[in-house]
DNA sequence: CTCAGTGCAAAAGCTTTGCATAATA
DNA sequence: TATTATGCAAAGCTTTTGCACTGAG
């Protein structure tokens, strides 16, 4: 337990978030909500579970799918859906910010941008909508994958 | 436009265009595409294949799955991802709109907003992409629903 | 006549669920 | 101790694929 080879992220194992939330602290859970705080944004549900297994070898796929959804409810974790066959994990930010997909080499990149504030603003389909989310995806070719192609 | 029943939409069975791409013109092929076109948009692959059988009952689901592939291919149908388990399809527009998902109703609301310009022009992460395509998808409560909720 | 397209059934992802067991509070 | 969470295996959904047959060109 709390080993202290890795550290740091004040309480990212979430454990006051989680038991203030009603969620029993179990090792799985703090495994999993870890692993989405401390890595690159955008795992997926199989690789999250592949990086849990490195730590608790008999954790299951579905207790990943089962905390991610309770994440979800909480508000501790986004989904998002780049490709058409499975979702994508990242800890929930402050900052609204979105994605830039490369079509050539897979990269995703992320950038900040107001786009509720600018839709706000300009489209009056949107004037009596009460903004919740966005989620806005660009797709393309990066500086690098340009020449690639005709 | 739009004389009588149904008919009209220049061509909306597509033989041409389909003729044109090198692609063999079926009924079921037709039907798909003409579907697609009259319909109001968002349809799913199962509510495609619904109506298609109304009007040639021995349709099968992949057919109208293999159709939509190649129909996305050519450019003929745009796929969204709206939701977490399955894609919804409908026919190119020239212009760049987006949608406008109602969280209480589920009405989906489209408009027209040139995000691809926006980012360009003011996101750096961008400048040196090519971007050939954007998906922004904002959430949140329509006018009659924001009453509802507390 | 040929090859692309179709129907059917089976397979293949990803995700969810039922149930008995284990662990938290 | 009373639940809640887990693991395992099986089921569910949407989408894809193999194969023999049909139909367009």
């Amino acid at each position: 337990m709390t080993g202290l080879s890795k550290r740091s992220v004040s309480g990212s194992s979430g454990r006051r978030e989680l038991s203030t939330s009603g969620l029993r602290v179990t090792s799985q859970r703090s495994i999993i909500l870890d692993i989405i705080r401390r890595s690159e944004p955008h795992l997926d549900a199989d690789e999250i579970y592949r990086r849990a297994r490195r730590r608790e070898p008999r954790i299951s796929l579905s207790t990943v799918y089962r905390n991610l959804q309770r994440f979800k409810e909480l508000g501790l974790v986004e989904e998002y859906h780049f490709d058409e066959d499975h979702h994508h994990y990242e800890a929930k930010s402050s900052s609204e910010h979105h994605h830039l997909v490369c079509l050539g080499c897979g990269r995703v990149i992320e950038f900040d941008y107001d786009v509720a504030g600018h839709v706000a603003e300009n489209v009056p389909e949107v004037k009596d909508f009460e903004i919740t989310g966005t989620e806005l995806r660009v797709a393309g070719y990066c500086s690098e994958c340009r020449g690639d192609r005709p």
